[in-house]
DNA sequence: GGAGTGATACTCGGATATCTGGTGTCCGAGTTTTCGCGG
DNA sequence: CCGCGAAAACTCGGACACCAGATATCCGAGTATCACTCC
């Protein structure tokens, strides 16, 4: 079970874009930049944040990204759900519905399979982590951790390449 | 995110196992067969299973596999580490120190990522989900929930097919 | 000088290769049983 | 009838193809800007 990488290259740009002043946005050259990746894969990733509702896109020249809600209303849940996909990570294939003695289908329906409902419950266990950090958490942690003097330069740097 | 498949066969495998008693073995055969699954493929999370130390397999005819310790002592938790591996589904690839302002390494070193901790907290939440159940909780539920005539016919197969 | 218009530069979006890891299968090593033979 | 030994049958273990999804990249669509021309 491996996450996608491009879960962490999401969340250092919401992280990013959290701290921009409302109605700016950042375009993905720069976000690219300021991380160290590739701007084409990134663009996928932001383009599956898009989608899902959590950035909005601006075309053409001082075009770019920016949250399409405040941070404090984006969590970290919102982010592997768009980059990763809503699906669960374990998918019961109800192997008791097969072999010599099948389940019936109608009992099935009924109630779930025991081994699918502790997973499940793993699983809402993890998401409900997550779900209870916003953006504007997180980002206010990682403020509070980085050295003082490189977070100014990293602020100015952002600064120029916001637009309006 | 995806979890493998084999960690559904893992689990039903265990319970079925769990229910044996002391001392006897099934082999991975009949267990494919049971679950309606390839055997081949199987044998491959058995082995997994047996190089984690969950399970004990005997060699030759009336050979098989057994739990090596009580199902009380194994955890849901040990058989989807067996099968998934033991990493953590989050890598954090440290973007921090990467791009024109890179985190110094010793502060890295000293300080796990925010970003990381959120992910790894989210796990620790769900691993201690799984770990809290044991396959003989589990299968003391999925016991009384199949019908008892259909459990019937299972117990008296697998006991056909269980050698000492 | 100002407005209109075309070219330009820059942005995101989608379609397209590549590669790692899960999926699936096969053959070989090892052990117990079984059968046959000799005493 | 009993003991010994070789062959066989059955088990797991590891090595080898195959395929889906993640990774990585490029080219095209669309838009705001800018420069130039004309009024």
């Amino acid at each position: 079970m491996k996450m996608s990488e491009g879960v962490e290259w999401g969340l250092h740009c919401a992280l990013i874009l959290g701290n921009l002043p409302p109605t700016t946005a950042m375009p993905a050259k720069a976000l690219a930049e300021l991380h160290g990746v590739s701007e084409s894969y990134l663009l996928k990733h932001l383009k599956s944040m898009t989608a899902a509702g959590i950035l909005e896109s601006l075309p053409g020249p001082r075009g770019g990204y920016r949250l399409s809600r405040p941070a404090t209303e984006v969590t970290v849940l919102d982010v592997v759900d768009a980059i990763e996909g809503k699906g669960p990570a374990f998918r019961c294939t109800e192997i008791r519905q097969r072999g010599p003695f099948p389940a019936p289908a109608e009992i099935c329906n009924r109630k779930a399979c025991m081994i699918s409902a502790t997973m499940l419950r793993a699983e809402r266990a993890w998401r409900d982590v997550l779900r209870a950090q916003t953006i504007a958490d997180l980002g206010a942690e990682v403020v509070s951790d980085v050295e003082p003097e490189r977070l100014g330069k990293i602020f100015d740097w952002v600064r120029e390449r916001t637009r309006s």
